[in-house]
DNA sequence: ACCCTCACG
DNA sequence: GACGTACGTGAGGGTA
């Protein structure tokens, strides 16, 4: 190989791929002609990037532009589904395509494109022909296909991703070599363009399957062999398919070079092309690269800097002086820690932030700690930092347990209050360490409870920050960096993890006096101190405790929904008399109503049909098998995805349990929500999926208790609305919905019941007519008929809902008996819909928040009632709105059923005496699907 | 990133 | 006669 020959190096831009990419990630631009012109401007800066690499070392000197033409290829020949499921560009997409052209044009480059052939097909011929002449190529594309091509001397730019790859890349991603992603892909199928693959198998499967048996023809050949299972069945059955999609997916490199490989010389752009180009689309900031006239330059700016300070400048809080970063300490000697704790205790009041290696509060190690004492007044201590990389010397610092000595008695001194966002974290984190905070305030919940539903008013830090001081705190982003690159806050440089912790703190700080002033001017007194606030330890406690979760039940479960969801999708493609992707309910549409022809139109606002229960349940009853079978498939993929898959994901490496965590600002009502994983939503309704909740079980010699408000909402809205016929229904403890049923139909039957029932929860969520006539399935008039006999029997339900409605038009929020408030900005929207919406939640708000308030309260008291009779070993694990789930030794059964019954049934109480019972019934057993 | 669907109360 | 089908959530998969 020549000296001459190996400094060639071939660019192939993969237009097409890139057009679309840039198409959805970039904002709809429109030029000063009204074209739609955002995938073009994506596209240029793309060609620009490259132009300006031109002369690097790894830079091109050959370049060609690669486009697809026509739609119909020789795959379609092949296999006449190919891509048949391509929707068609999107519409201002389309005028875009020439562009593209012109575009390249502009910057004097050559463009490829040859009919009967794909993009792709044309770029793995030219890279076969470049590399045979010994030259280096790059492929500009982020497209999987191509990566079949990366071979020493072929590597590929992801110029949006600012990323190169090579087989490594390929490695880690598909697990295979390139030369091996052939048959991988081959396996997989590819839902966009239709490649059918084998069904079940994934890129998990699949990589494992090329990388075990070499290649797909062995996997194929070794298949009968293999051990049973649906996998094995599919990979025989499906063995056709699998060697049409190895076809569709190899890359064709034997066409003859539409031009020879010398005509792609890169001899430089002409400025005066491109220039026209750029500024016929208005595409400033790149003329202004180009040396375009001063004048231009400054319009650019101008126009940049409009942009940027749309948004008015929020009011900061009056007296404080402005955040000042500089004035912020890194303490590193014990002196300064004491003079820090001494200033804390002359304050009275400290906000404390901690900082760890990583967000799991259960494994992570402490990394620092800051403390604000004034405005701006603020410093971090790091304890726990390293150096950049493993040969770097770590910085000085004070030793973690001597800082953390010191700090327990500032922390648990009854006469300093210590001020949080999101306390439970740290509460939780120094609790590993033996400090109690106590007291304390935290500031999210204090946001929370004075804006909730406020749509400006975010609860999160830096959201608080913005609205409330007007400042924009240093993203978290800033100081680690994100995905890959993210780095742990322990190798964050000291003075940067200063800057960002003692702001935390700082800010902290200041959001509290605002909210602490607005808290007793603004009546929230009474449902933060006696409702939110105790409850952020509770919280933290359970989130600590978390759940023990049988592994190896929930791998069998997954195992058999595995199979029944490979049997169903077998029926369902036998039934549509072709593959598709189940899943998708684009495909699923066009197969129940294009192709087989069942009745049942579009909706929504996208066009596309619905295929929702509703829908299926229709089609089923019309006679349609597939439509049952697809309700089923969709049953077990969903509980195989969420649930049995998922959650053994969640089961932490140092516990062995799952740990949740809760939201106490995250439902506007007041209620708790719960994410990673959400413990509140556990199959329990089917038969089927109540297997999983059996998963959740106690250690040896334990039991679970579940413990659950009964109808407590229907109870609330007995209360509130002051309905005498329901009030005495429950002081009877009868069965509320036949006594609904007996009152609305004058006889109580099954149909009758079930009546009742929906209309009793339809109360409760802000009737509509019409709603209650498609749940039914009555008329919309015979549902307003039954509306009015509802409120003429139950006279204070019409009453109630037309007051909340009224007040929350004039006060912008609703209360619950607990006085926590849910504004409702919209209540007033002109909009009749959007407005209509904000009724029918009001109605609920105080009726669901009410019910939040009270197994707050009980939470916050069952701890101590417990202790107080000796019961300590009694674990408070779970809330899922009106149930509390606990772990228990079996020999304290009997006692702590009892005080656990009690204290929830007279939550209210002494705040709110409420006009009926509250019921709570009680349930125990090995596992929570035992319990209930 | 957004929609759809579906799991719970 | 139109609204876009009830209240409150979070997660996964598909698609643009």
């Amino acid at each position: 190989m020549s000296q001459n020959q190996s400094a060639n190096h071939l660019y192939l831009v993969d237009g097409s791929g890139y057009i679309f990419r840039a198409y959805h990630q970039l904002p709809p631009l429109t030029n000063q002609h009204g074209q739609p012109v955002g995938a073009v401007y994506g596209y240029t800066t793309m060609l620009w990037k490259l132009a300006t690499e031109l002369g690097n070392a790894d830079g091109p000197t050959h370049l060609a532009v690669v486009l697809d033409k026509g739609s119909h290829t020789f795959r379609n020949d092949m296999y006449d589904l190919y891509k048949a499921n391509r929707p068609p560009a999107p519409e201002d997409l389309v005028p875009q395509f020439p562009m593209i052209r012109d575009a390249t044009r502009a910057f004097s480059l050559p463009c490829i494109e040859e009919d009967g052939f794909e993009a792709d097909d044309i770029i793995a011929t030219y890279t076969k022909a470049a590399v045979a002449q010994g030259w280096k190529v790059t492929i500009v594309s982020s497209d999987k296909d191509l990566m079949q091509l990366i071979q020493p001397g072929v590597d590929m730019y992801d110029t949006m991703k600012n990323e190169r790859r090579g087989a490594d890349y390929v490695m880690g991603k598909f697990g295979v070599r390139p030369e091996q992603l052939g048959d991988v892909l081959a396996l997989m199928g590819d839902s966009v363009d239709n490649v059918p693959g084998v069904p079940g198998i994934g890129p998990k499967t699949a990589a494992k399957l090329i990388t075990e048996y070499g290649s797909l023809e062995a996997a194929l050949d070794a298949a009968p062999s293999m051990k049973k299972s649906k996998m094995q069945e599919n990979l025989i059955a499906h063995a056709d398919m699998a060697r049409l999609s190895r076809k569709l997916v190899t890359l064709h490199d034997g066409m003859d070079l539409p031009e020879p490989l010398d005509h792609l010389t890169l001899k430089g752009i002409p400025p005066e092309p491109l220039q026209a180009f750029l500024s016929h689309h208005g595409f400033k900031s790149l003329l202004a690269r180009l040396g375009a006239p001063a004048a231009a330059v400054a319009v650019a700016a101008a126009a940049a800097a409009i942009s940027e300070n749309t948004l008015p400048p929020a009011p900061r809080a009056e007296e404080d002086p402005p955040i000042d970063r500089s004035l912020y300490e890194t303490v590193v000697t014990q002196d300064a820690l004491d003079r820090w704790i001494a200033a804390a205790r002359a304050e009275g009041v400290v906000a404390v932030d901690t900082e760890t290696d990583m967000l799991d509060c259960v494994s992570c190690a402490l990394v620092g700690v800051s403390l604000a004492t004034g405005p701006s007044r603020a410093c971090y201590i790091p304890v726990g930092h390293q150096g950049q990389d493993m040969f770097a010397e770590r910085p000085e610092q004070l030793p973690r347990d001597l800082v953390l000595a010191r700090l327990k008695p500032l922390l648990e001194d009854d006469s300093v209050l210590k001020v949080g966002q999101n306390l439970k974290y740290d509460i939780t984190v120094l609790r590993r360490h033996g400090i109690e905070i106590a007291p304390y305030d935290d500031t999210i919940v204090m946001s929370f409870d004075l804006d909730a539903g406020q749509s400006l008013a975010g609860h999160g830090m830096d959201e608080a920050a913005k609205v409330h001081l007007g400042h924009t705190c240093i993203s978290f982003k800033d100081v680690a960096g994100t995905g890959k690159k993210q780095i742990s806050f322990a190798e964050v440089p000291l003075d940067k993890a200063t800057e960002y912790s003692a702001e935390d703190a700082d800010v902290t700080l200041r959001l509290w006096k605002l909210f602490k002033t607005r808290i007793a001017n603004e009546g929230a007194t009474r449902i933060y101190e006696l409702v939110d606030r105790p409850l952020v330890a509770v919280i933290a406690k359970m989130e600590h405790e978390g759940i023990k979760v049988d592994r190896e039940a929930l791998s069998r479960l997954s195992a058999e929904f595995t199979a029944g969801i490979a049997a169903l999708e077998a029926e369902i493609h036998a039934l549509a008399g072709q593959p598709f992707a189940i899943g998708s309910t684009q495909q699923l549409g066009a197969i129940l109503f294009d192709k087989l022809g069942y009745k049942g139109g579009r909706k929504g606002k996208s066009g596309a049909y619905s295929t929702d229960v509703t829908i299926l349940e229709q089609l089923k009853a019309q006679g349609a098998e597939i439509a049952g079978k697809v309700l089923d498939w969709r049953q077990l993929s969903k509980l195989k995805s969420t649930y049995t898959d998922a959650l053994q994901a969640q089961i932490n490496k140092d516990s062995i349990r799952v740990h949740t965590s809760y939201s106490l600002s995250g439902a506007q009502t007041g209620r708790l929500s719960s994410t990673d994983p959400n413990l509140q939503n556990i199959p329990i309704r089917t038969e089927v999926g109540r297997q999983i909740r059996h998963a959740f079980v106690a250690e040896p010699g334990n039991l679970i208790l579940a413990a659950d408000y009964s109808q407590i909402e229907l109870r609330l809205a007995a209360h509130m609305a002051d309905v005498p016929a329901l009030k005495q229904a429950f002081a009877n403890g009868e069965d509320i919905h036949a006594a609904t049923a007996q009152q609305l139909f004058g006889e109580v039957n099954r149909d009758t019941r079930a009546r009742a029932k929906t209309i009793n929860f339809a109360i409760l969520y802000g009737i509509s007519r019409w709603g209650l006539a498609s749940r039914l399935e009555i008329t919309a008039d015979e549902a307003q008929d039954m509306i009015v006999r509802y409120y003429e029997r139950f006279p204070g339900i019409s009453i109630y809902i037309n007051e909340t409605i009224e007040k929350a038009r004039e006060r912008g929020y609703t209360e619950t008996l607990f006085g926590r408030k849910t504004w409702f900005p919209r209540i007033r929207a002109p909009i009749q819909h959007e407005r209509q919406g904000a009724e029918r939640a009001a109605i609920n708000a105080p009726i669901q928040g009410t019910s939040a308030d009270i197994i707050k309260r009980a939470m916050a008291r069952i701890g101590p009632a417990l202790a107080a009779e000796g019961l300590d070993q009694v674990k408070m694990l779970l809330q899922v709105h009106d149930e509390l789930v606990f772990e228990l030794p079996e020999t304290d059964v009997e006692r702590a059923s009892p005080i656990i019954r009690r204290v929830m049934e007279t939550a209210a109480e002494p705040l709110v005496k409420l006009s009926v019972p509250l019921g709570v019934e009680i349930g125990t057993g090995p596992s929570w699907g035992a319990a209930h």
